[in-house]
DNA sequence: CTTGACCTTGGAGTATGGTCATAGGTTCAT
DNA sequence: ATGAACCTATGACCATACTCCAAGGTCAAG
């Protein structure tokens, strides 16, 4: 059983045909073959292809980086410097959105610390009158 | 000068003039007034509600969730009490963020540190093997 | 030979937070 | 009184990653 249908493949990987459909659509997979009938075929290299890109998907890579990704696989000049810089460009930007969360959390604990909480009106309430200050 | 137009308020508070509009829509802000001529009027309230949604925005809350909190402040039965268990899901919710964003930069980050850069071929690029392993 | 489960295409809808376009009315300075 | 700069309402569009729908073709089992 080497060549699968689309919804063969989708229940191998775990996601839905729509998906596949729409990665082809975005031209990050393309079925290895057609049926008679125009069903799409699927081989082996196909659920790793998938695989992948929810590998990648898990790291933040969005789909249009996965394609890149793909791209630069399937490149005869593409060298381990390429990769490391995207996987490097990847990092900077979970480390900026780490430092926004960061930030944010921050701001909220210590409001959250400065609330007594329990039956205070609003009007009282220290988060409140931090976000939406008197005068 | 206490009464503006749409475009004085957006020029106060640094937004577009289609923001304010666009929060009206989702009933987060009403004109104060209109003109005969059907010109929305704002005064200084209008510019303090504003900045509050740009705070509670800044701090991680999505413009349903700023909608409930000027509910909550309008309501006259809110305690303090609502307003820390909204801010302590709020708390909860940057965190799960935070983790989440540090598994994805600990994988990365490993990653970057097996691959040597560089002018290797990709096809011995650690990173590319471990998302789209041999066989 | 019919039924049900699958497949096809194309397009529309979801959520989020806006942004832009159209066609027209208003206000103000010169 | 006329042109610039503003305002109105309505609806379409942007990115992202799907998800669903309609109308129809295909395939295997009974």
């Amino acid at each position: 059983m080497n060549v699968f249908t689309i919804g063969q493949l989708a229940k191998k990987c775990g996601i839905r045909t729509d998906t596949i459909r729409y990665y082809e659509q975005l031209d990050i997979i393309r079925p290895e073959d057609r049926s008679n009938a125009g069903y799409r075929l699927y081989g082996s290299e196909s659920i790793r292809t998938i695989k992948f890109i929810r590998r990648a998907k898990d790291l933040g890579f969005t789909l249009a980086e996965i394609k890149m990704l793909l791209n630069l696989k399937a490149s005869q000049t593409a060298t381990c410097r390429d990769m490391l810089e995207l996987t490097e460009a990847k990092i900077a930007e979970a480390k900026e959105n780490m430092r926004h969360l960061d930030h944010m959390h921050d701001a909220l604990e210590k409001l959250s610390e400065a609330c007594p909480g329990g039956d205070m009106p609003l009007s009282e309430c220290p988060i409140l009158d931090h976000l939406y200050p008197e005068t």
